[in-house]
DNA sequence: GGCAAGTACGTTATAACATATCCTTTTTTC
DNA sequence: GAAAAAAGGATATGTTATAACGTACTTGCC
């Protein structure tokens, strides 16, 4: 039976799939170290600092790796469509959207730290619609929403 | 006649009264050191980094300012909605909207750097409405656009 | 006025985030 | 297997943001 690399997160059928069918689409090279990266943020599942990140392959692999390496491995990882950057908290995530989403939607919840994927074609459509009216062409655009998720505002309230 | 003090930029009425209209609501003093980081940034009108901020400053006041400052005189003005922050571009402007949006929304363009503020009530309800759906109660919402402009993408078809 | 409390701000240091440059290794292609 | 291309490592540095601490200036109260 094949066994996961003790040098790296495990990672779920699904995910590994999903990165191997994304990187084929577009001729990229998923290697070792790129899948590992995205291993650990899948494992972690919550928004990290490249830091952050640093600190744990380092922990699991037992050896310097430099900010530069995990930069580029989350450039790599984001080109493809499997990892999100959250500009407004500079932190990373893994996309939790299989079906390939153009853009995606965040809902940050400033209380417990747990970030929602959400897809709405309407915010698309509408968004789109804004840009035409002022001439723009878009090509890339950031929706997030800070708040307090639904869970932490029942909390709140006791 | 009154005369602008040489070490500050020169600042439009309109805005002047802003300001002081902005934090009698809220009773924020509104010092010379405040003044002088709002009036830089309507002056140079383009999205600046912090340290680009600083180094006007320096240069029009010919002495040393620590970042610290200037990052706590942007707290200041945003937080009385005279500044935005940029999130993708961790860069700060000045709100372009005297009329109190609650959000704004930004068209970026990559080309010639230009940002236009704009202001979307219709946006703005889906986007509750989207938050509502997920139980998310929101606080700040981040919309940043980013493309090319009208005119620029006039120019590139040359 | 004198005092206390709060706010603003200066100074130094450092944390946190990101990229440049250069060179070596691995993979692909022929 | 040699040449070309892509990936990755090492070191250094650039950029953005905050911590910790002390001083000075307002404000309000007696």
């Amino acid at each position: 039976m094949a066994r996961q690399s003790a040098s790296a997160a495990p990672l779920a059928a699904k995910w590994r799939k999903l990165a191997e069918a994304r990187c084929a689409e577009k001729g990229e090279r998923l290697t070792p170290a790129r899948l590992a990266v995205y291993a650990e943020m899948l494992a972690c599942n919550r928004p990290l600092s490249a830091y952050e990140l640093i600190a744990l392959l380092e922990q699991r692999q037992g050896r310097k790796i430099a900010p530069l390496s995990v930069y580029r491995h989350l450039d790599f990882l984001m080109r493809n469509g499997l990892v999100h950057r959250l500009q407004s908290a500079q932190t990373y995530l893994p996309c939790d959207h299989p079906d390939h989403p153009p853009e995606s939607q965040f809902l940050l919840c400033s209380s417990c730290g747990h970030v929602d994927e959400v897809e709405s074609r309407g915010l698309e459509t509408l968004l789109s619609q804004i840009a035409d009216e002022h001439g723009f062409r878009p090509d890339d655009t950031v929706v997030e929403i800070k708040g307090v998720c639904g869970t932490c505002a029942v909390e709140d309230s006791h």
